[in-house]
DNA sequence: TATGAATGAGTTTTCATTCAT
DNA sequence: AATGAATGAAAACTCATTCAT
């Protein structure tokens, strides 16, 4: 059992590695010798759990995926929940996530990083996008026709997007901030002129 | 002359492959061979013209800054030109660089992938947005006092950045569309449900 | 005895795998994970039957040896059997084995590939042709002097060797067959002795 | 002009370090550091040169082949040269090259190395012993009629094959001197034809 | 300017082998 | 006997950079 745990923790160092590394200095940057180094183990040790790097993207961004999935996605639908309610677990997780290690969101970084290179991942980071904008559209359906919805929802991802690239360049977190103001607006239907 | 020509033209070459491969497959992805080749010249040539692979990062980061202050920034601040007009100037602009190559914009992807690992370029980054706020703000200070155009002009940008990786990623340009859209209504003040 | 029985098998299993694919690949690009694969077992397990890679070579040569020597030369010095019949025997079996897998003859691959750099078989290969040459020599003997006999031995098993490689090359059996007709006319005295 | 010379010889000591390293020791089991070390060069150096290992096999292949065309094949369907020196011309060139280094002969020795796992290569092998067979069956042909002389030439090739990997085996060079005579023999029809 | 050649350091990946379980 | 995990060494290959010509 110690042996299982520590072989499993030892998996999980490496995937949690890869995954902070890649976050903060890119896939291509990020040597597997870098991931070897932060565990403590070498580089042949991190063959032993995956089969080639490309495998790391994979993992990180099915577990981030799994995060917000978990934490957010999978309790937004519930139809007890108010709105209010839903927009703070998608936004405190988010921050939650964001404060956690700098640089970032890992998704967004490896979309420009990868999108036209490696078309191969676009699936998975549509996958992602998709999961966000139909929470978002879900939302919004209270307040608005379903088209209308759909169409806040994604300038609601897209500036989404934007505000954690300029949040994390500008060192703040007023950009998702703002974020967070307009969307509950939208969801009040308050949107005339959204300032706080 | 002709020898100061050619080599002008192998200068603008280089920087202008460098441009294209940085865009399509990131910065550590680009290998100075890579730009030899698509220029057509040895590796050791480059180097008569930077003095190490960062500079083309600069130069790249410049000529972008240039593209959109030269086709846009300096047109804007004109008393003349009705607010429209400097809209349309913008995104005219934009659609035509987005449009010229894929793989979306080159200062956004390398924002990601140079944020932190490399801070030293953090100061032109944000010399290049600041190049979009205090323009969009501008653009919006006849139709909102000042701190409120200020704020709109930093969610506009927000979502212009989020939208383009979207386009990149799904392949439209329907996002970037909606961002033109949503401005055109901040400036004329009819921002309550703005879909088109 | 199931048990017994079991590791026994895994232990044949490793050796046939190590035989087929060190003849097909050749020993250097062979690797134990390739041998523990073909069996499917671990490459630990490998180990729980050999001491080191080499040991492999030594038992797939000793099989090489064993299988002529059994289906064979055993047989061949039996007064009792006709020329003609051992012919027959010795090629029968060769082609039964050549035919068996592709890659020509385990023996000859491994003499090229390790003759020199590991001296240390060299024994073991000597051994082998040596088996050959006394046998072939044998079935001459009763139509040639003894001196004779051993010549035209030794021109029979450079033929054959090199028949080998040039039916692998050009996929037929042409080779191999003009050997055994080669040596039935030396049998039956119907070619003038080439001796110096 | 002493650059190019020495670039040159730069390249040359490269492609005959492969050679000789290959015929030794095996493709598989001779790395790029062997070779840059036997030249004096970086690693890195070789891959100015070639573009993958591989390269190495082509160039050598090609250059034994170079090597016998030259010194043999192309001087042998000479009209006035008797048959007695064309296969002087033959053995005494073989001798040299097998006696320049140890380690038989590099296109057998890749033959059972890479002809199954390296289909790519076989018709450069194929090639090789083309060239041969032609020119033996040529020679063959004043003695004998045509059929008969190709179906001889393929036994002398195989022979002289298998002769190089027993003289290598147990050092010496008495099968190879056997194929010469036997060779001799048939030209001079002092052999009772041995034809299917 | 331009380049062929060279290279140290680094890249991903493989390999034979060991060992605790 | 079997194996998952680990690893030092080495494999092939790449890269940014330098320099003599």
């Amino acid at each position: 059992m110690t042996a299982r745990k520590a072989s499993a923790n030892h998996k999980n160092q490496i995937f949690e590695q890869a995954r902070q590394l890649i976050r903060l200095q890119g896939y291509h940057h990020t040597s597997i010798a870098d991931i070897a180094k932060g565990c403590g183990l070498s580089k042949a040790s991190i063959y032993h759990h995956i089969s080639e790097k490309k495998d790391l993207i994979k993992i990180a961004l099915q577990s981030v995926k799994a995060f917000f999935k978990e934490n957010c996605f999978d309790l937004i639908y519930d139809k007890q929940l108010p709105d209010q309610k839903k927009i703070d677990l998608l936004f405190d997780t988010l921050e939650q996530y964001l404060k956690e290690y700098h640089g970032g969101c890992l998704v967004h970084n490896l979309v420009h990083e990868l999108a036209d290179s490696q078309p191969e991942f676009r699936d998975l980071f549509q996958d992602y996008f998709s999961m966000w904008l139909e929470g978002i559209t879900h939302i919004l359906q209270k307040a608005h026709p379903d088209e209308t919805a759909r169409t806040l929802a994604e300038d609601t991802v897209a500036q989404l997007s934007g505000a954690i690239m300029m949040d994390r360049l500008y060192d703040t977190n007023r950009y998702v901030q703002r974020v967070r103001t307009v969307l509950v607006a939208r969801v009040l239907q308050r949107e005339t002129l959204i300032v706080a």
